[in-house]
DNA sequence: GACGTATATCGTAAATATGCGATAAAGTCA
DNA sequence: TGACTTTATCGCATATTTACGATATACGTC
């Protein structure tokens, strides 16, 4: 029981859930608003900025990094990471399509 | 351990992170499209279209409910749902103008 | 090379989400 | 009333997420 029936779905939909998940919590949020603020990259700065711990910090981090919202670079002993502005706008059309064709009722 | 650090987070993080957690899912997104597909509301229709049983179905339905994106009414032994596209246009406006703070990085 | 700093990853515990069958509740119809 | 239909909810099993400390890794500095 439980098993994973997310693959049984259209793939667009999958797409959407994907990008959703990756937004849903708190913590990715504020470090997407943080990433956002100062263009120039932060690293272990959003650890300051958090309620919490580093590892769990770098957990989020690279929730984000999968689904392409940040990029990562070495930068020294320290590890600095950006917005990929293309892929927020990329993830921006795909919600904002789905929520216009949602409210309008014309769907493909 | 695991414990719950989510309301230690800015309201406004919070509330995006819970609109995106609403749309986390295939079986939602799934859903949200069926209802907007027929501006008439549709009932256990719904669990015909998606490969879950009709109790998880019935789970997600109540979900979707919780962050006002649908709306329930009984209709004789069945009930029926349909889209609150007030409250969807709200959870766009959200998530746009989020986005389009984090794009451009201008930020209040 | 030895030490300190920064970060990623591992292991683990707890919380939450997902999914189902069984059952309850509420309605329809004979 | 009794049989049937439809949907919500309960109880439970499993999967996933969240969170942390400990550890490994990689880098710079002495």
């Amino acid at each position: 029981m439980a098993q994973n029936k997310k693959n049984q779905f259209d793939q667009q939909d999958i797409d959407i859930a994907l990008i959703a998940k990756a937004l849903s919590h708190p913590a990715r949020i504020a470090i997407i608003r943080a990433l956002a603020r100062r263009n120039t990259c932060i690293c272990g700065e959003i650890v300051q900025m958090l309620p919490l711990s580093q590892s769990t910090v770098s957990q989020h981090l690279k929730e984000l990094k999968d689904v392409g919202i940040i990029r990562g670079s070495i930068d020294g002993p320290r590890s600095c990471y950006c917005l990929d502005h293309q892929r927020l706008s990329w993830c921006m059309q795909k919600l904002s399509v789905f929520f216009n064709e949602s409210i309008t009722g014309i769907l493909p």
